[in-house]
DNA sequence: CTAAGATGCAACCGTTCGGTTGCACAGGAT
DNA sequence: ATCCTGTGCAACCGAACGGTTGCATCTTAG
C-alpha cells in the first residue's frame, strides 16, 4: 500500500557504490571523508549517496563538532521486505515464513 | 559477494511501475497488451519493464502462438533479502531469524 | 485470403543519475 | 592568528532511464 518508502528503499539499494556504503557502517560509524577513502570515488560522490541513503532511512547522521558521523540504520529493510512477501506470498513457502516473521515485534 | 544478481533485482524492484507489474503477475499470468491495459503507460513501456524484470529473473515469458506470455517467478527475492540479511545481521534480531530462514532448503 | 490483434524494432525526448571539479565556509589544533 | 581538515554548495558532463510514437512483422480468426 504505502509505496513511498518502498520505493526510497529499493532504490537506495539498487546502486553497487550505495551498497557498498552500507556495508561499510554496518561495521561501524563513520563521516564522509573516511568511507570515500575506502571507495573508488569522491567525497562529494558518497555525500550524494548518503544523502539518498538517509532520505530511505537507511542512515542517520550526528553533526560532532566540525565533523559529520553517520550511522547505519537497518530498520527500513523491513518494509522492503515486507512488500517481497507480500507479493511473493502464495508462490514460496519461505516467504509465508518471513511474513509470518516480520509480524513479530521487534 | 556475487554482486551482479542483487543489483538486478534492486534496481528492477526500484521502479514503481515494474513493481506495478509484479504484482499484477503476482495474481496470474498475462501479456504485455493486458499488463498495459491496467496501467497507465503504454505497451512499449510495459515491455521495457518485462524485459528488466526477466534480466532480473523476477519473470519468465513462453511464447504461445501470436502472444508471449509472462510469470511471475519470486525466486531472485531470495538474493535481494540475503544481501539485506547478511549486512544487517547484528543489529536486528529478526534479520539473524531471516537469515536461518534463507538458508533452508526449498 | 484478408483483416485484426499482438509483438518487435527503432528513433526520439526530457529528466534523473552517478560522478566530477572548483570554491567557499566552518571548527580545531598549534 | 593561522593553517589544516571536513563540510557544504553549485555547476557541469555523459550515460542511463522511463516513456512516447511510428512502423513493420507475424499469427490467428473469420
Amino acid at each position: 500500500m504505502t509505496d513511498w518508502p518502498v520505493d526510497a528503499v529499493f532504490s537506495a539499494l539498487s546502486d553497487p557504490t550505495r551498497r557498498s556504503v552500507m556495508r561499510l557502517l554496518s561495521e561501524g560509524d563513520a563521516n564522509a571523508t573516511e568511507i570515500a577513502d575506502q571507495l573508488p570515488v569522491s567525497r562529494q560522490a558518497v555525500t550524494k549517496h548518503l544523502w539518498a541513503l538517509s532520505e530511505a532511512g537507511l542512515v542517520t547522521s550526528e553533526r560532532d563538532g566540525r565533523e559529520k558521523r553517520y550511522h547505519f540504520t537497518p530498520a527500513p529493510f523491513r518494509d522492503a521486505m515486507s512488500w517481497m512477501a507480500e507479493v511473493g506470498a502464495g508462490w514460496d513457502h519461505r516467504l509465508d515464513a518471513l511474513q509470518r516473521l516480520l509480524q513479530t515485534r521487534p
